[in-house]
RNA sequence: GGUGACGUGGCGGAGUGGUUACGCAACGGUCUGCAAAACCGUGUACCCCGGUUCAAUUCCGGGCGUCACCUCCA
């Protein structure tokens, strides 16, 4: 079997994967927060482990991988939204939360489909799991790692004496470089939140402490815990997670399960930029994945980003995209349905090699056609007969109609005619091959 | 200020202590009414300065640059 091998941001190395059971492999990625459209960021994430998900089924199974990525529903920025929806419309700020979060975790889910990606196995929302975030914040209290004061309950990073250890930094710097206002209520500046009050224009649920809302932390904690367990293998995110959110979440579950580690293994992807400058609203380039979807098939935007391995910074571009496009039109043309197709060791061999997806990709311009259908499936390009053009608004009849009025002008040696219906398709945006099959068609860009 | 990542040919982008990455673009050829496509072939590289080594793009140290985190963020 293929041996796996994945970048342990724990050990900063890369380590022979192993999972604790290999009938059931466990996984969970940190999901969207949902308020707004997602970016193009964001499908950074779902794309690069969905690829894992497929090949972890790939080498133990599909009905051996369980896929959790959360839908964060509870959160001050989907709060603050809520308040604004509410007053505008004067209804209640719970039904606002409710909408707004069910409104934008479907496209959400929408929009990643559009990107090839698969269902996870578990897609749990905040709101479903609120009991079990009190229970383990009431755990947290009982066991001594965490305190209540003013309505907050807090986790009191000094009772875990390895606290750090994921994003390696010590106690001491980062008390030091704390840059923020410290509420007074805190024992340390480092401590964080549980459990927060909520006022009655705030959403809020029932707890021991009052009535009030998760942090956020303690959500991907305590929905991990419920579906995965205490300890899983694969723990997912961006590398901007990695603090404080990832080494909050290992400091309360550790703390939450004996010491018992949360996960075995945690990935990070790198970030992106748009156009070499960082996207933000500010300068206008922050694109969404919907917007995208609207110039770009999703199978284009999903092979764009798996040509940067993961844990590379990496730069989204327009030629990028362009150059995608072409590669995909190409492999399309020569791709045909197999049923079940072959993988090429080669390409197999490099994703395992922590998903190195620029290798595995190389590999099939290398391969054969068969294998390069069986790398394209693996990867989530599962339509691999269905051309790029099938996606696009173009009336493939009309196009046939001119293309055989185009043969005959050639056969009759009317060059003119031939070639003014060439440049008339082009104007539109259909490039013509004529090859030693015939002539064949496919959308420029 | 603290921590971390990155800097490869025109562009994208893997990788390696000594042997072709790969793709796009470019150039040459075959084919074609022409062009495109397709196919064949060709070229250019490892930020700077030291060190280790028989040999460094690859290891070590320093510098410069870019990005990220330290505060909500994929």
């Amino acid at each position: 079997m293929t041996k796996l091998r994945l970048h342990n941001t724990l050990t900063r190395a890369k380590e022979d994967f192993a999972p604790l059971d290999a009938s059931n492999v466990r996984m969970y990625v940190c999901g969207p927060t949902v308020y707004d459209y997602a970016h193009i960021g964001n499908a950074r994430p779902v794309i690069v482990f969905d690829v894992l998900f497929r090949l972890l089924r790939h080498l133990y199974g599909p009905g051996h991988v369980t896929y959790v990525r959360n839908i964060t529903d509870i959160d001050d920025k989907i709060n603050a939204r809520a308040a604004e929806i509410a007053a505008s419309r004067n209804i209640d700020v719970e039904a606002a939360r409710a909408e707004i979060t069910a409104k934008t975790a479907q496209q959400f889910l929408d929009d990643v489909t559009a990107l090839g990606s698969l269902n996870p196995t578990h897609t749990p929302r905040a709101t479903d799991y609120v009991a079990q975030m009190v229970e383990m914040t009431r755990r947290l209290i009982a066991e001594g790692f965490a305190y209540e004061a003013d309505g907050h309950v807090l986790f009191e990073v000094a009772r875990k004496a390895d606290y750090g250890k994921l994003a390696r930094r010590s106690l001491d710097d980062m008390i030091a470089g704390a840059r923020v206002d410290v509420a007074p209520y805190k024992k340390s500046p480092m401590d964080f939140v549980l459990w927060k009050p909520s006022d009655d224009k705030t959403p809020g649920w029932p707890s021991p402490w009052g009535r009030g809302r998760p942090g956020w932390h303690i959500e991907c904690s305590a929905m991990g815990e419920a579906l995965l367990g205490e300890t899983f293998d694969i723990h997912g995110g961006g590398i901007d997670l990695v603090f404080p959110h990832h080494e909050n979440e290992v400091a309360q579950s550790e703390a939450a399960h004996r010491g018992h580690p949360l996960a075995r293994v945690w990935l990070h992807n790198g970030f992106l930029q748009v156009e070499g400058e960082k996207m933000s609203k500010s300068l206008g380039n922050f694109i969404t994945i919907n917007e995208l979807l609207k110039d770009w098939p999703g199978e284009v935007l999903r092979f764009n980003m798996l040509r940067t391995h993961y844990r590379q910074p990496m730069d989204w571009t327009v030629a990028g995209m362009n150059e995608s496009w072409k590669t995909l039109e190409k492999w399309y043309a020569v791709t045909e349905p197999l049923s079940d197709p072959p993988v090429g060791s080669a390409f197999l061999a490099a994703l395992a090699d922590d998903l190195n997806t620029p290798q595995a990709i190389a590999e099939l311009h290398k391969g054969s056609d068969h294998e390069l259908a069986g790398g394209l499936g693996l990867l989530g390009f599962s339509n691999v007969q269905e051309r790029i053009a099938a996606r696009t608004n173009v009336d493939a009849t009309a196009i046939a109609d001119a293309i055989a009025a185009r043969n005959a002008a050639r056969k009759a040696k009317n060059f003119a005619e031939s070639d003014r219906i060439r440049d008339e398709l082009l104007a539109q945006g259909i490039l013509l091959k004529d090859g030693p099959e015939g002539t064949t068609w496919e959308v420029k860009r």
